[in-house]
DNA sequence: AACAAATCAGTAAAAAAATATTGATATATT
DNA sequence: AATATATCAATATTTTTTTACTGATTTGTT
């Protein structure tokens, strides 16, 4: 809707760790929070909350009472898209997707996962969570007659490409991408990668160092 | 080992990726690879692949020629430290975690799980893959016996900081966390954070973006 | 009603990261 | 052997992101 005011990646990351923090907070009847309790509780400057909540939260706060929580949660809600839902399939239905397809959590996010594609003949027509698991051969038609926007990817990495290009072809609009690998598709497609090795490679990193220190 | 120069929390999150992408080249056959080819390849610039190799790989590349893509690919992994094995357990075997428990490709990465931990009485003693999941309360113990030093957290956001509390005091050094909150840890803890909230919140924002560009 | 404390918004500065530029060098081609 | 081209390393610039600062504002307290 206003959409005006630029927003970078990285704050966009915060957005849902902020939302998870003051519910837990509303939910003990607390109505009222400032940038420096949050920034204290989350551990940053409440320089960057104050910047962060800025963007999303057209009422500035109030000085020595801060934000209304209600209001704040709403806020971040309508500006991250909670509240309007949008269809997604899972692609590559191993134990990662299988995983995703019985999650609860993601209606909490405004996603609604329709049904599971694979290639394996043995799942093809079982149901996950309700969901049905159809072939690969199915999956350009449903895309287009039921318009989805969001397929999520977690095939292994050496057939991601492939499918990537079947997805593409079919319509959809953007790709959640759990393979390791960089995704070859045009530029206006939309990919948002989640690369575990990656996240590890960070953590591995950070432990060692940790370690060196210890021993030395 | 060395690690003397410094290399920030992007780049290692790019080494995984080059990694995945030099294998899969070397399997085709090819012997050497340069910088450009890369960043065609995986569509960034030249300039940061250089840097990125630079940091890891001590022989740099010629000239028309290129890197040795098996030097290249040993250099990336001994920096990863993909080459020795650490022990993780699982903590929270839900879809997730099973699924994590379940995951043949975190021996790719060096990592190992040993067991899972659940609260749940219908799930203890129950084996995944050859892995035994244990109650809570055994928890501590084999931390400190078998010197475990990543935790791969897995368990709902309410209950996350709690766990969280009493793997630091067992002795864990690391924790892979997945739950989308901010973990309340002393700061010599390593956390490393995957939060899917995040991800699907720069996945949506990007997608109304390219959306209402469309429409308009 | 005046004052102090906490918080705010907006701007400025610093730090980090990505990108571009420059000149050197090795290889293939003429 | 000379030349052109691709690639390199190192440095410089630009952009992005984070952090710090300044002055204004609201609320509770004396």
């Amino acid at each position: 809707m206003e959409e005006i005011k630029s927003v970078s990646m990285k704050q966009l990351e915060r957005y849902p760790v902020y939302l998870k923090y003051l519910i837990s907070i509303k939910d003990q009847g607390i109505t009222s929070i400032s940038a420096p309790m949050i920034a204290k509780a989350l551990d940053c400057t409440e320089e960057q909350v104050r910047k962060d909540l800025q963007i999303v939260s057209p009422d500035s706060g109030k000085p020595k009472s801060g934000r209304d929580i209600k209001t704040l949660i709403n806020d971040i809600e309508n500006f991250l898209g909670y509240n309007d839902v949008s269809d997604a399939i899972v692609v590559g239905v191993g134990h990662l997707g299988e995983a995703f397809m019985r999650y609860k959590g993601f209606s909490e996010f405004g996603l609604n996962v329709l049904a599971g594609f694979d290639l394996d003949e043995t799942k093809i027509g079982k149901k996950v969570d309700g969901k049905e698991i159809f072939s690969m051969d199915k999956m350009s038609n449903l895309i287009s007659r039921l318009k989805v926007n969001i397929a999520i990817l977690t095939v292994p990495s050496d057939a991601a490409n492939a499918v990537s290009k079947l997805l593409v072809s079919s319509g959809i609009k953007a790709i959640w991408n759990f393979a390791p690998i960089h995704l070859d598709v045009p530029e206006d497609i939309v990919v948002e990668n989640v690369n575990l090795a990656s996240s590890l490679a960070v953590l591995s990193h950070k432990l060692n160092k940790k370690i060196l220190k210890e021993n030395k």
